[in-house]
DNA sequence: TTTTATGAATTACATATGTAATCTTTAGGT
DNA sequence: ACCTAAAGATTACATATGTAATTCATAAAA
């Protein structure tokens, strides 16, 4: 229950992390430009509120450090998302769900992936 | 996709107005207040706010304003939660549900609604 | 060894957000 | 008609966030 805020830019910067790490400052930026164009110097911003958030550690390699997450992702979505949950609905999930079949925004793969699930867990549950 | 950048304390203003609407501040201030300890100023600068990202509008009562809001609550928390789910899972909502299934965050109910919710649009998808 | 370039640390700065206090206006009371 | 209290408008202020630039330290180059 760390509760640690992340900021949405902070975020991509994790994700990078996340994708592999140990992982240098530069080889982050990398990973982040491919996608978009952010300034080295904001990376490195972010990449240090992370740290000072502890959500990011490192250690010294040299003359330049070798970042690793502190959080794992699937706990850090799993929070999120619970949050998002309970303050828009309740803590129940299926109004969420329900709001997506409402506006066409499920395939028939997420049907199909959310039948296994449940199966899965009535599977689990006796 | 007007997309109104909305903070939490202001989506927590927004509650109360959608909870019965038109309504006048005092009246927004005392349901907020049945929960949480707001200033009455704190409020009334949030609901300002939200007159500004015109989430919220306002009619001329004598002295005090009649505020309504002009998004709906279900408008506004499914392009949330869709903003989330792209974010964290791809665009894809069943990683969200499995990460509560994962951590035994669904009950029974959960499962039936779920249920319920696909024969639904199994039925509506031929 | 002196210079330089590069990585990290510090500082910057505008806008957003949480949380109010103060100012202005005017409906109501006396 | 005048004063006051309450409603909304404006201002305040600390922290967060997006987005960098500047400074400091030091390994690498010359």
């Amino acid at each position: 229950m760390e509760m640690i805020e992340i900021s949405k830019a902070e975020f991509e910067v994790l994700e990078a992390l996340w994708c592999q790490y140990p992982a240098t400052a530069n080889e982050i930026i990398d990973r982040l430009n491919r996608d978009k164009e952010w300034h080295e110097k904001t990376v490195k911003t972010l990449l240090n509120r992370l740290v000072k958030k502890q959500a990011v550690g490192f250690e010294k390699q040299q003359r330049s450090y070798l970042y690793s997450p502190l959080l794992e992702r699937d706990t850090y979505t799993f929070t999120e998302s619970k949050h998002l949950i309970e303050r828009m609905f309740s803590g129940r999930i299926s109004p969420l769900v329900a709001g997506f079949a409402k506006r066409n925004n499920l395939k028939k793969q997420d049907i199909e992936e959310l039948k296994s699930l449940i199966s899965k867990w009535e599977n689990d549950h006796d």
